[in-house]
DNA sequence: CATGAATGAGCGTTCATTCAT
DNA sequence: TATGAATGAACGCTCATTCAT
């Protein structure tokens, strides 16, 4: 936050401006503003506005999947992995609410330039849950019955609304754990093969 | 499809073109040229291009949520019910496409007009959920350590994730049927008490 | 000029705001001032800037073309003719001083588009004079160590450059057959073959 | 050219680059890029665009002046002086494309600053042409009905378009002899007593 | 002298909305 | 009701110019 170049104070006023009023009604002065520089430093830095929202998505899905992809690395356990998956995203969408927003929100946005990111970047981070589902099913954890597209689907779906907790709602008193619990516990015993 | 007067004309136009170029970067002549009336028409029955998303969202959403109340009326069994709003919500997003685009799409949209519907009539439709879950704690059907609002979510984002199976992706060849079998399974397995 | 519609309307004003300002100067909001317009009503009528630029020597240019070859086609005399398209040329040039100007001055401009147009309609328009410097040739009348293509340059660029009279400088006093009486006389003279 | 100072670099890269883009179309980084220096650093030779502009003019056209304006001295025989204008001209823009491209475009753009100029140094270079004539009728060696003004006009719009067979056709394989005797038969022809 | 990152005024163009017909 | 030409506010982006280093 404080020895920020030029760059990345652009990135987090983007980001902000971003969740606040969406890509479409935010004004490149609105960034600007925000990040103090001029309007036009921002296209030393970037090419257009679709870029700086790439970027932001770069970035901001970038560093989540970085980091967990080393955790899971370590870690054979499907069960496991999915948990520390869920807690990861959870903890990310709860620290960096903007970035949280402008996922949740402009993902869905169709537009071509961000639809072909989200083919490469952000299905690479969600394909993640697919990998361990197959993973568990290979080991015998995981029902043979489940599949492994659609229950990606499910997951990222529950843990991407579940996640808007924080930014919409007054129920912001919910802490990571508790709700990574209740996701956790409803799709694990949705998936696990019965074990009593 | 007929004997459609300008005002349906012209939701099923804009259901279209939202769908396909999004809010924001839909014009109001793409709406018209669509609907097959003048810019102007358009006037006379929405106020502006706000109106006409809300509208496309309170026809499309309402008729699914009068559907559904009116089934889940005729019913007592909160697992049924459950299967029921699944079914519901699935072919109805199946069925028309377009909207299922735009809920998917433009529900997510940070602004203010939007957000201010949403939490009305679209709540309502969520709220089933939650009311149905309760029904089925109370019952003793459904665990009581689960969040009722969190689950809410849950099941409405694998819903809602799910459902774009049909859309986005090279997956269209899942049935209805298939889908809300995996749904169900999964958030049925998840919540309910262990009834061995 | 007065039951202009609004497109020569438009094309009146651009015409009188490039000869003042130039091309590049000039601002849209200028002609649109000019032609007591609104600036989006531009849009209807033209593409962009250039396409503005473009219709004025369409028109201008088509015009004085049309006319000069409807009256060279009844003559069959290469001095007369030659009289005839100096005549022309500067009379439409005294006549409107605005597209005279734009003529001469952005005629210039290093600029694809314009270029590109220069090549298709105002050469057919200069290519007359080659055409008439041939027929004489032919004939016997004009010497035959002229090159028509250099002498072609020699007439136009002297016609320009003569038309400027009227613009730039304190000399608008001359009439226009004083000025072409000078052109031919010093053209003629040095293009026939001797006649003693 | 090798120990060339920073300000004629800078004039040099100007000229070319005015030449292929235009003034307006050009922009400074260019010319800095070109040149091989800094944008900033422009500013330290010049005040500004137009400066810059003015600048390859004066130079440019200076140079031309001096040198027509030596050779001129030493004559006193008005054909043998318009033979050394127009042969030193058609040198000059041969020689130096660039320059000639700037003069022939940009030299007609209306802009007070241009403008300004033209009538200071530019019309003293066209000026030389109404001085010979002039001189000419005064030897009786031109004819008298000749306007000295006009017929400057006339030679040097002739040799401003003749001389863009270098530039801008394909007829670039003319010779600066062969054009300038295209130019000189023509004109002095036309403006001379009756010699037989 | 030299640099080049930073500035911000300015403009072409779009498009939701209006209104005369 | 219906039309669609006309409006003009608004914004992304460029680039001449400045100035801290």
């Amino acid at each position: 936050m404080k020895a920020e170049n030029k760059h990345s104070k652009i990135i987090t006023a983007a980001t902000k401006v971003f969740a606040k009023k969406g890509f479409f009604t935010a004004r490149i002065s609105d960034i600007a503003k925000e990040a103090k520089v001029a309007d036009g430093t921002i296209y030393l830095y970037f090419n257009n506005k679709y870029d700086i929202l790439l970027s932001v998505f770069e970035e901001g899905v970038g560093k989540i999947l970085g980091k967990t992809q080393k955790l899971l690395a370590a870690n054979d356990d499907p069960v496991e992995m999915l948990r520390i998956y869920v807690i990861e995203h959870l903890t990310a969408m709860r620290k960096n609410k903007n970035l949280a927003e402008v996922i949740q929100i402009e993902l869905r946005q169709t537009n071509k330039v961000i639809k072909q990111y989200r083919d490469k970047k952000f299905s690479e981070y969600t394909g993640i849950i697919t990998t361990i589902i197959q993973f568990g099913q290979e080991k015998g954890v995981f029902r043979s019955d489940i599949h492994p597209d659609l229950s990606k689907r499910i997951l990222f779906g529950a843990l991407d609304e579940v996640s808007r907790v924080w930014n919409v709602t007054l129920e912001t008193h919910y802490t990571v754990e508790e709700v990574a619990d209740q996701v956790l516990t409803i799709f694990l015993r949705g998936i696990m093969v019965a074990n009593n």
